[in-house]
DNA sequence: AAGTGGTCTAGACCACCGC
DNA sequence: CGGTGGTCTAGACCACTTC
């Protein structure tokens, strides 16, 4: 087909440059109802060209400029198109330079991390939490390193145990830096959770996750109702607010009760359904 | 409006109100950076509203129109400003209705899963692989599940270990489906592992990430040199193209060789250094 | 009908790169 | 110098929701 991309939307006074319409944006499979933006549709076309091998990694993309004279669109509209798939991390853009192909796929991958509540809950199942210690501490040499202390500086600790349908899936084991919280040991747990807390009071702007794999203690494996020679999953995670640690917690799963799991699509976002 | 259209850009002095001053967030951290750009100055702007609990979740935003008026910039920059706080979940926008804080953001945070090779050499280590089956078999029933295959159907089976200078730190456990990529077989793995031919040869467009727990078999343990009552790492993942399977692998860890680890700011980039 | 966001245009200025 | 990307404007049409 040749209508011009642009020929599709408006009756306003420009004319469609006749330019060498070299490429139909609206593909032949396209159905016409959903009617594809332009930028996707740009978006589209140089992702299929790059993942079917036409043009590989390093590879020069055509310019802004070029792209608007062969689809016969505008540049915002390419410019859109070409700062997604940087975003994406398809493409590597050079001002003065170009644009180019990145290279190595970007083979990392997203693994999300919901809230344990809401996950719990979402399944149509019980969710409770019990509080089990709340109190200020020394910090021991591992939380001072943690939460940016000195070593038997006074920190708040809490322990709580989640519970889905009565059955524990998470030992959540907590530091949190007074210095940045200092009304925590003064809060009342029994109406909102200690996590539920630091969400709300404490925006925090930058949170680091490490997983790993490990053998409860026998006083862990108590807690969570488990056998100590079962393995857990370890979710440790830190909070910093303006380049300063908040919280340090420990989230300990029986590996049998809890995976880490989600679905992605290529282009980065989660699927749904 | 009519003031100077693209005359005061430089001066960035004109965020609006008198309301409202630069708060001291970025102050010590911030080296000064040249004149952000507009469209920044706007995300931030409301950033920090929802930040500071100016704007609670499901307060409505100002509309383009209103932030048009009230900063004297473009609708473009507006709207981009506010898509990108979309993409990013501060923000949910519904046509014909308006913009909102979006509800319960740390609802859930994502965990960068970083391709091993490369991990291993940014360290500076020395990367190895070592393939040690690769054979078609009939499919298992958790294969033929995952897969979307029948009992019994043939798929191809590979089993590599990856090494750190020398020491096992993953046993990869690969099932591909052979309608997808029927030329798996015929492969020289001693030139390109497994996972590397179908990264280049067979984009995926969906992923699927499970973590768990799990204590290595016999041999498992054996393979991976370790003993047999430390607890593993186990990612599965699973890759679609156009919604068929491709491949299922079953990545074991040593959970005390490795761990999955990122850090990220509130924004959900990454952070690095 | 009025308001909202989603998209698009045809220009424009700028900083930067390489020649 | 011309080419490139980064940004911005002042309009516009559309589909949609709400009144």
């Amino acid at each position: 087909m040749s209508p011009t991309p642009a020929s599709r939307r408006k009756a306003s006074s420009h004319l469609p440059s006749p330019s060498v319409a070299a490429v139909p944006l609206t593909a032949s499979t396209s159905p016409m109802p959903p009617a594809l933006a332009l930028y996707q549709q740009i978006k589209d076309h140089i992702s299929r060209k790059i993942q079917d091998g036409s043009w590989p990694p390093g590879h020069r993309l055509p310019s802004e400029h070029e792209l608007v004279a062969q689809f016969g669109i505008s540049r915002m509209t390419v410019n859109r198109a070409l700062r997604e798939l940087t975003e994406q991390g398809r493409v590597v853009r050079v001002a003065g330079v170009g644009s180019f192909v990145a290279e190595e796929k970007p083979q990392s991958t997203l693994l999300q991390i919901a809230n344990l509540a809401s996950e719990i809950r979402q399944r149509g199942h019980d969710y409770r939490c019990e509080v089990l210690v709340v109190e200020r501490i020394s910090a021991s040499l591992e939380v001072a390193a943690a939460l940016d202390l000195r070593l038997g500086d006074s920190v708040f600790h809490s322990l709580c145990v989640h519970l889905e349908d009565g059955v524990p899936v998470q030992l959540e084991d907590r530091y949190v830096n007074p210095r940045v919280v200092p009304d925590f040991g003064a809060q009342d747990f029994s109406l909102q959770q200690p996590s539920e807390y630091l969400v709300r009071n404490v925006p925090f702007d930058q949170v680091e996750h490490v997983v790993d794999a490990v053998l409860p203690t026998a006083e862990q494996a108590e807690r969570l109702a488990m056998v100590p020679t079962q393995p857990c999953l370890l979710l440790t995670r830190r909070t910093w607010t303006r380049g300063v640690p908040v919280t340090v917690v420990r989230c300990l799963h029986p590996a049998s009760r809890y995976r880490l799991g989600s679905r992605f699509r290529a282009d980065g976002n989660p699927v749904f359904g």
